[in-house]
DNA sequence: TAGATTGTTAATCGATTAACAATC
DNA sequence: TAGATTGTTAATCGATTAACAATC
């Protein structure tokens, strides 16, 4: 009961690609890994060991090799890996490129801030929409982004296979809106309201809450005496 | 070398607040205890089991008498935790009553959406001002946060012993903002840009990526196909 | 009382690190 | 060649879970 079968093996049926299963302490890893990858590249850099990769992201060049290996990426003795290829299959793996749409609930501060990053690009990622149901804001755009009104958002989602919602609305709506895409069938939520949001088990929920982050280095701060 | 010495069994002197230093995954999980505590206490309840708390945060309750054990808080057998006192414990363990002022850098979209937040109040947090370099925004302000010039930013840190800084600018003035709040005397950094940022052991670094966060919630949408 | 729930010790599980033969 | 670096196995470390006596 609860139990979510580990040790499957499951091997990616003929395609070459790797879809296994990573340890969630990978997959925190891996858009560290891409991001640096991309700057080296961006420098003209050809060739890392995993020593400095290690280095640069305060790890340990065992860490890193098991993480590649585990991602099938091979790298050369002497050489290290080669910067180029290593970048590709990050960014293959992230699978950012077979992401679908996403929607953005909640047309305020933080919904906006978020719809207006530059970063998503890069990434392979792309707003559909934001969704609100202030009438007064329903038809602006924040960064070429249109706010839509929440009533169109379930059949977006459906229309346009939007898998990804963000919610940014306040915590007194979160788990209406929560259950609006469910409903819809969206597949995973990312939650940026201070609230618990329950999920039936098929779709992801992960939280990303600035404040409870903040705290966390509160705690790290008011804790250093020691040290 | 790299060896930070744990098992040291400092017990607090004299005071008898609890305040060795916890493990990083309790520390994750405090906040979401302290929220779902605050709320339970809004409800008007009384007592809580561990098996309550598990049940609602997805955890066992084994972890959860854990992690309470750990800070001191006890309960009583058949009735479980006394929400008021659990909430209380909670909410000082996490030290954010002793929590300095915080200083955003960059007045972008980012910067402003954390200045306007709520939150912050019923965590004991205060923002004392948001800073940028742009001429046209210095001496706005945003939800009574004040803009301020970048220039004034290291007097400030060291006139109002301002603790924390958040750096919500471009990946370009990321290590530059750092570098300065660091100087200037910062203890911990919330480091919202997309980069790797470096600072001295003494200062304390909190990665807060939506982008990535939204990736890792990628990763995982897309390889569900198993289940 | 009987049953529920804690606090804590011991067992398990998983992630990180060390070590080293293979290799370029 | 000699030295550097990988890929992988084994050892260590730490976090989670199970189990159960104590207790209300």
């Amino acid at each position: 009961m609860g139990n979510s079968n580990p040790g499957s093996d499951q091997k990616s049926s003929s395609t070459g690609e790797t879809k296994r299963k990573l340890s969630s302490a990978i997959v925190r890893r891996l858009p560290r890994y891409l991001l640096y990858l991309q700057r080296l590249k961006s420098c003209g850099v050809k060739w890392i060991s995993s020593q400095e990769i290690a280095n640069f992201l305060e790890l340990t060049p065992s860490t890193v090799r098991q993480d590649l290996s585990v991602l099938k990426i091979t790298g050369f003795a002497k050489r290290g890996y080669e910067v180029d290829r290593l970048e590709r299959s990050l960014y293959n793996v992230m699978g950012t490129e077979s992401a679908s749409e996403i929607a953005i609930i909640g047309a305020g501060h933080l919904g906006t801030a978020f719809a207006a990053q530059e970063e998503f690009a890069k990434r392979g990622l792309h707003i559909f929409s934001l969704y609100d149901q202030n009438p007064n804001i329903i038809g602006q755009y924040v960064s070429s982004v249109e706010i839509k009104d929440i009533k169109d958002l379930p059949e977006d989602i459906k229309k346009h296979n939007i898998q990804l919602g963000v919610i940014a609305v306040p915590p007194t709506a979160a788990q209406e809106v929560c259950d609006l895409m469910v409903e819809a069938g969206i597949k995973g939520i990312l939650n940026l309201a201070l609230i618990h949001i329950s999920t039936p088990d098929h779709v992801e929920v992960k939280d990303a809450r600035l404040v409870i982050a903040l705290q966390e280095l509160v705690y790290r701060v008011t804790t250093k005496e020691s040290d």
